[in-house]
DNA sequence: TTTTTAGTTTGTAATGATTACAAATATATA
DNA sequence: TATATATTTGTAATCATTACAAACTAAAAA
């Protein structure tokens, strides 16, 4: 995705582009690498000085409202960031730390939901071994 | 389960029964909520008034590391406990705010794990609307 | 039983992520 | 250009959790 296209996004979901908004959602897409609020801050502000930290917390607070942006809470000590917002797991490598997407169909998560509940969202974490790190 | 039987499990995994760390195990496995530290000291704090909160924090990780308690990362907010450590998921009800759990067969993990991962652990949550709460 | 030792609890202080807030700045509209 | 609105910024506050050291308890040794 192209920055232009990136702030075409913006404006769809009505959020106006500001450069610090773009700066965050084209670091959250460019790094798929599910990022705290604080590595988001620490990559842009390489770029701009006098971007504050605040500011990130705000714009991926517009960006997640948007539905732009999705947050993890994968471990409750940080929250983690997602600009991949279409159904998919998250597996946490135990050994290199690595967070990375997998796939998921609707049915596997309506084959998961007990009957008469009615699931509108879902957070699927697996932990253990990537594929890099088997032993 | 009781009192005596819970006592047993502590000894067992090899963690001291003492009368804070039971208080804690036994409100969890009586009130299968998913509490809060918070929740779990405000219930406990009522018979023994001078508990405290850094020992609800002791007595949660030891019976975690012990394997008697799970901790759970359903928002990032603050950790939730259960004292269930069966394989299971999660529901958050987005009306009634209550956590079920429900059930989880190791085959269901195994086919959403992607080829090549090795899955060690896993976090199942889905939110929607319970039974109670359908519309 | 007394002494010693290790483990546990407690209260307070520190930490760290996140939010509240108000002034400063930038952008859009009239 | 003037005016209203939205956004950014820095600082201070909040809140869950952890660090720490003193007080306490219980188990082991003498």
């Amino acid at each position: 995705m192209t920055a232009k296209e990136m702030a075409a996004a913006l404006c769809e979901r009505g959020v106006r582009p500001t450069p610090q908004r773009l700066a965050v959602y084209e670091f959250l897409c460019m790094h798929p690498i599910h990022p705290s609020a604080d590595t988001v801050y620490e990559a842009v502000v390489e770029h701009n000085p006098h971007f504050s930290r605040t500011t990130v917390y705000n714009s991926l607070r517009a960006l997640m409202q948007a539905g732009l942006v999705q947050e993890l809470s994968m471990d409750a000590d940080e929250k983690h960031y997602d600009a991949n917002t279409s159904l998919h797991g998250h597996f946490h490598c135990r050994h290199c730390g690595s967070i990375t997407d997998f796939p998921l169909e609707p049915t596997m998560v309506q084959s998961l939901t007990p009957t008469g509940y009615t699931a509108l969202g879902q957070g699927i974490y697996l932990s253990g071994l990537c594929p890099a790190c088997q032993p």
